[in-house]
DNA sequence: TGGTTCCGATACTCGACAGTACCGTATAGA
DNA sequence: TCTATACGGTACTGTCGAGTATCGGAACCA
């Protein structure tokens, strides 16, 4: 992305050839998946890029011909693991801000997270070292969740339920911050009952209700 | 820690020599110094052998006539943080919870801060694949920070001031968690103002107090 | 069918670094 | 003062992995 090497890929892109083979880029994401495996097993340092030929049975110089060195796939890895998110379903409605955010708990999203926080330990020795590969991480990993939290907690707004003075933006980021901290660094479990335990203790009080609201 | 080689130190340390020289143990701490200076610098896959010698003013040998690895260096040097940290200053004690959480923010304890994320960066890669470093920087590095909470906000709890139904466990947490993730990740200035947000924002509204408390 | 280019595989170069060996010197104990 | 040992420094070894070069075969286009 920031040193693109002025070489042979360049000009055959200005002049492609009429005639023979196209370049297959249906192997792309199959490469990045598997480079995304290998970083979250092994971390970037610890990961080679024959691994990551091997693993998406590729020959290593297919890579290089698409990336120009290990640091640039692993940042347009992370970059596109926005973009290859499954399609997401929409947000529950259930008319409280408790159930909606007790509704986002679902196995599924607990793997998901599992795995994105795999990979953000991978990530971290280099992410000091190239400022775009925290965004990228922040904008594929920690942003998205945020978001939803975010968009709950507005509608929560919106619906009288709590106050437009509350700090959303602060608020919405507790989760995400607390599971990366459990997951990294205390190596416990993120189960359904720490993130309720977490709706409850923190962030429902944060905003203005109890626990229970067990009238309305 | 774990793999400690049967070699000539433990030979040594059962039989020990008679005569000559005595090891000079006053070299350790600025050896382990070292270490997390070029670790909070360079992360732990950047960091060789040599720098943390030169840094040090020491022969490489003599780092290995002391620890086996590098990998035991580092564990080592985290580990002795905690006690190498410098004595703690008495809490505040300024009759509410607020006074108290805002006397803590001194510039002192943002450079500490600032410097032991560098470090906790630097472990990261690391961390995954050691558990007992895992431990140790979470003893050394988050710790000490929510305890420091914990006894604040315990202490607001006896004075009557929040609930002792608030989960004082996880919210303590909080400002470690946003701290980090706003340093790793986002890459801006952990400041007063936005430390005061998180307390006034986040923090207080979730153990029941509002912000401004005008009276008492 | 024929020519061209991409593919996977493999062998190679080269630099970096962990860990070891060794040297001349400094120092503390006897 | 003498001696054994730890010291700082440096040269060395061995390994490992990034990146390059090359090859036979396969796929695509005309």
């Amino acid at each position: 992305m920031t040193l693109l090497k002025p070489e042979t890929d360049q000009v055959q892109a200005r002049f492609p050839p009429k005639l023979g083979r196209k370049r297959d880029h249906t192997r792309d994401p199959k490469i990045l998946d598997a480079a995304l495996e290998v970083l979250a097993e092994t971390g970037y340092d610890g990961m080679t890029i024959d691994m990551v030929a091997s693993r998406a049975k590729a020959g290593k110089a297919t890579l290089y011909r698409r990336w120009p060195s290990k640091a640039e796939l692993v940042i347009d890895a992370v970059a596109c693991m926005k973009k290859n998110m499954h399609g997401d379903e929409p947000l529950p409605d259930t008319g409280t801000l408790r159930g909606d955010l007790v509704a986002m708990i679902k196995p599924h999203s607990i793997e998901d997270s599992e795995r994105k926080m795999q990979i953000m330990a991978g990530l971290m020795s280099m992410i000091s070292q190239a400022p775009e590969l925290a965004d990228a991480a922040n904008a594929a990993i920690m942003e998205p969740r945020a978001a939803l939290n975010r968009q709950l907690m507005y509608r929560a707004v919106e619906r009288g339920e709590i106050s437009s003075a509350c700090d959303i933006e602060s608020i919405a980021m507790i989760s995400p911050c607390m599971v990366t901290y459990r997951t990294l660094m205390l190596r416990k479990p993120v189960d359904r009952e720490f993130l309720v335990s977490l709706i409850d203790g923190v962030i429902l009080p944060s905003l203005g209700l109890s626990a229970k609201p067990s009238a309305s």
